[in-house]
DNA sequence: CTGAAAGCGCTAACAG
DNA sequence: CTGTTAGCGCTTTCAG
């Protein structure tokens, strides 16, 4: 079919262990027949067989990347973050993105099939111990990303952090009728989230008020993290008989939500309502939103790491990274 | 090391051959054996090795997809339409994403490199001669998305009739000094988008003028769609002596900057001037832009289909579809 | 420094 | 219906 080893040994009149040395920078080769024998490759426009390799090496090359969905900005980035690094690696991507979060499990299976990928690396997934048995079993290093468990590597950011310096921020301009916008309670991120903001109302001696928490519709695809889900929260907030005088979302998005039902209801951030949301996305900047930034790009980059030095060194004990959240004012709370 | 087809067969009792019959749902094996592999093979936790598999058959189960740079929302739309496809089928997705726009060539000689995958989608790239070259040398099917080739199957978006378009309705608006921002002129869609533009410009009997044109600067990563160049390029109209009444941008990020230099000089759209993009990004819903919206999701989608199509039957002569876009009215110049 | 030969794990004739 | 056997293309001892 097409060029082999073979037609390189044959034309050059040496073995297929010659060419193959050759071809592995193998340093024991004489000058001369690496010269002849890279002549012949190229001539011959040779390109070594990936499947044969890797068969042979016992590794591919690659990485996959199991991520829910590829919609939002939070896993392009991430996935941006994983990209960089990767590229100057000797790795390529291999990317498993589900069209809900239940699909995941599925793709975890796929990307960890045996002589699919040398890692694998889980995004935002509450992981199961079937899953990380399985893992093991397989025996291919993975590293969690937005996501914890204990006998795995694993980056991520403070949430509960995150919630609360959100929502310490909103007290300290003033606020005081604080509401919450949460997303799916099954989200677990989004659970810390909520813990922080409860932990800041306690430090300031504010009680809670379960009127002014709004779980997102329970969906299942994007957890509740939906314009949608900001704008009905917001709604029904500003229904209340005594609404919020400020909001935290659990995300960019959902503020946004709120952000446009605040417009139809002709009230103005910061002095009607203050908004604070959660990730900074683009659009974030663009319409001033106050927001808590977590590094989604070092995030992906800072897994890559931790899978390659895992991948060289195999019997290092599991290491978790928690990023700090930082608080990103602009015009929704000035 | 880990179980393989030899375990399974030993402890079954039968032969190799007849374990992978079983395993690939060969009709020849009586009921009895089928049976009893496949209860060794789950009891043995069995799992298949891709690159052997691959190796022997001649096969990866794989489409890699090369696109400049992931953090577009045209890129992730376009990602995203090709992994829902690729889902209801055998295939998973690698992705190469290159830094810059100059890197893409490496990129798809990585992704088309023999025994890497199946198939090759590339989007967004003016594809050279001897890329084609390599390709069909390598014998590896591909398609073109947002891109053309005589001799390759692709799928792109008429930009030319989209700039009619956009341009036709702002002259309809009443609009006559109608601005252009441009990208940068090494790309073919910009330039036909800006085809259009004169087209429907003279069409209108309406001369060009060619103040009224601002090419963004050359960055050698983004081909000027940044929401930077667009202010920057808005700037310039609006230090015009007789600045434009409308504005055609070739892109949405572009459309949201020079909107935003609108609001920093304290004009209004769409009674100041008028604005319309091109893409309809999902911030673009948001702040109410109007544009034309190009099918990235069902161009991905479709790019797939072909390639599908062409994986069974490789002769087929090479197709071209080209979507029209449509002119999604908002706000900005209603 | 170089060659012969034995795999890597699976598929696919070809016999039987 | 099932087993034997020869690869797929490359890597890697082991001799020499």
């Amino acid at each position: 079919m097409s060029v082999t080893i073979y037609d390189i040994a044959d034309r050059a009149g040496v073995s297929i262990a010659t060419v193959s040395r050759v071809l592995n920078r193998h340093p024991r080769v004489s000058q001369k027949t690496r010269e002849r024998v890279f002549a012949v490759a190229d001539e011959l426009g040779y390109q070594p067989h990936v499947s044969a390799r890797s068969l042979a090496r016992q590794n591919t090359q690659l990485v996959a990347a199991v991520v829910p969905m590829m919609t939002s900005y939070f896993f392009m980035e991430v996935i941006r973050g994983i990209q960089d690094r990767l590229a100057s690696s000797e790795y390529d991507l291999l990317v498993y993105a589900s069209r809900s979060m239940e699909a995941v499990g599925d793709q975890i299976g796929r990307a960890a099939q045996k002589g699919r990928a040398d890692g694998v690396l889980i995004c935002s997934t509450p992981i199961t111990e079937a899953q990380v048995r399985h893992l093991s079993a397989a025996d291919v290093p993975s590293v969690l990303v937005d996501a914890f468990h204990v006998g795995l590597d694993s980056v991520s950011v403070d949430n509960c952090r995150g919630g609360y310096v959100a929502t310490k921020h909103l007290i300290s301009q003033g606020y005081h009728r604080i509401g919450l916008i949460m997303a799916n309670p099954h989200s677990v991120p989004a659970r810390d989230r909520r813990e922080g903001y409860e932990a800041a109302l306690a430090e300031a001696g504010i009680d809670l008020n379960p009127a002014l928490i709004r779980a997102s519709a329970d969906d299942q695809t994007m957890h509740g993290y939906t314009r949608e889900a900001g704008y009905v929260a917001m709604n029904e907030l500003l229904a209340l008989p005594e609404p919020p005088d400020a909001i935290f979302a659990a995300s960019d998005v959902q503020a946004l939500g709120a952000l446009k039902a605040l417009r139809q209801a002709d009230l103005h951030t910061p002095d009607d309502l203050a908004v604070c949301g959660f990730d900074d996305i683009r659009t974030s900047a663009y319409v001033g939103l106050t927001t808590v930034r977590q590094p989604m790009y070092e995030m992906g980059k800072l897994a890559v790491e931790k899978l390659l030095r895992r991948l060289e060194q195999p019997s290092l004990p599991p290491s978790h990274t928690s990023f700090a959240p930082r608080l990103i004012e602009r015009e929704t709370t000035a």
